[in-house]
RNA sequence: GCGGGCGUAGCUCAGUUGGUUAGAGCGCCAGGUUGUGGUCUUGGAUGUCGUCGGUUCGAAUCCGAUCGCUCGCCCCA
């Protein structure tokens, strides 16, 4: 138990816990694909400079819980902590940019050096979607609607809400910035040390800060949203407007402020009380100038991403039942010859898209019991006896009844069933 | 990175103020039924009591360290 540990934070998926991870890649597929997203995969490591140069100086993510190691060139790689970067890096080196829009779907394993807790863990998995090319606030309107309706496909979305904020954009945030330093630098002495440390380097911080003290100070804080000039403002309501009209319900939260520097308007997030102190379970936002700070040729662009261990586990406690596989025949030979004559079969079912669960071993009644266990819905014994006579036993494991059936007609009885 | 709780069989857990051979349920294996499962019944196996060290005549039990899990903080998916 001692010996071999997997590695802290890192979680082994077992057959059924895979089963409904899979699920919910696999409806974030589906469902992205009704609007028009393909996937993308790109690699789950980058040069550090990738991260390091978009994610923002200050974020918890590049000073402290980056995956970094050198390689043997020499080379600083680090293992992906978020999706967005890596895609917009992909964009720029295929020079996709003749293909706008586009609409990308991502998934896969995500790597953060940080203490596990419920719901999140070291190695952990999102989906994701970018939608590059489109200034236009439409873009955000379908793009969180898009979350909304996968939340409620996975049957958790009556247990989620969406909060949305808009950031402005860099005329009204560095305008509001400004004043906001100004604010907090008068109360400095009753701010936190977090965020006192925070007042230079990332001030919209500070308003989302759990601190009581802080949260004194912040609540008669100037707010971004006096500040937004007209086209922030416009860009905002029309957003809105749009989730409206979709009937996506929303609340504005004018302190939700997103940890990566490279976020400007709209920013949202779907959270819940399911999870504990893990709330969030997709968050996302608008990025219009990631791209071109990365050294691509200007464009905007829009995403979000989710935590799969945590729709998952979501959808296991609120109680959405999975899809059981699908029932297997079982095959239960007795003796050489009917173990060949078994095995050929057993190709034919299964070509045939019938599963197929065959005893390897042991006598007839410890292999029922194991075609019991495999849920089989049918027994079919070969024996010698049954072979020489030309037929096989045909046993409903349900009902308990069985009869013989000719061999020549197994197939498409077992077919039929 | 910081704080609290917890580590006993494959799983869920019990184990009295330190006292001899460490227990239950579930699961697993075998018999009852040498070719008939799911029910029933009888029996069986399995533990470096997370690890290392200390206190003690004696430690699963007390102390320390360490590793891991867990909950919360920070932050985030």
């Amino acid at each position: 138990m001692a010996a071999l540990q997997p590695v802290r934070g890192t979680h082994d998926l077992l057959p059924d816990e895979a089963r409904r991870h899979r699920h919910v890649e696999e409806r974030a597929f589906a469902i992205t694909s009704l609007y028009g997203f393909g996937e993308i995969v790109t690699p789950i490591f980058e040069f550090t400079d990738v991260f390091a140069r978009t994610l923002g100086d200050t974020s918890d993510i590049v000073t402290k819980e980056m995956y970094t190691f050198t390689d043997k060139g020499g080379d600083s790689l680090t293992l992906r902590p978020e999706g967005t970067a890596g895609v917009c890096r992909a964009f720029i080196s295929g020079g996709l940019a003749q293909h706008l829009p586009l609409k990308l779907f991502y998934r896969g394993p995500m790597f953060r050096h940080e203490r596990p807790q419920k719901g999140r863990l070291r190695q952990f998995h999102q989906v994701g979607v970018e939608l590059l090319g489109v200034e236009k606030p439409d873009a955000d309107v379908e793009v969180i609607a898009m979350a909304r309706h996968l939340l409620d496909d996975l049957g958790i979305g009556s247990h989620t809400t969406l909060e949305m904020n808009t950031l402005g954009d860099v005329e009204s945030r560095e305008a509001y910035r400004k004043e906001l330093v100004a604010y907090l630098s008068d109360h400095l002495g009753g701010l936190s040390e977090d965020s006192r440390n925070r007042l230079a380097k990332n001030p919209l911080r500070i308003l989302d800060s759990k601190d009581d003290g802080d949260r004194k100070i912040v609540a008669n804080a100037p707010l971004l949203s006096q500040h937004l000039n007209e086209a922030s403002r416009d860009f905002f309501a029309k957003v809105q407007e749009g989730l409206n009209a979709l009937d996506v319900p929303f609340s504005v939260n004018e302190r939700l402020v997103r940890g990566l520097d490279y976020y400007g308007h709209t920013a949202f997030e779907f959270t819940t009380t399911a999870l504990g102190s893990q709330g969030t379970v997709l968050a996302g936002g608008r990025y219009d100038t990631l791209i071109s700070t990365m050294g691509g040729p200007q464009t905007p662009g829009i995403g979000w991403a989710a935590g799969v261990e945590r729709l998952s586990m979501l959808s296991a406690e609120l109680g959405q039942q999975m899809e059981p596989p699908p029932r297997p025949v079982a095959l239960l030979p007795m003796g050489e010859a009917a173990q060949r004559h078994a095995l050929k079969l057993s190709g034919q079912l299964r070509r045939l898209g019938i599963a197929v669960e065959m005893g390897y071993s042991g006598n007839l009644g410890k292999r029922m019991k194991r075609a019991d266990k495999a849920r089989a819905s049918t027994a079919v014994i070969l024996g010698d006896d049954e072979l020489a006579k030309g037929v096989a036993t045909v046993r409903d494991l349900d009902s308990g009844s069985q009869e013989e059936v000719a061999l020549e007609a197994l197939v498409s009885r077992l077919r039929g069933k």
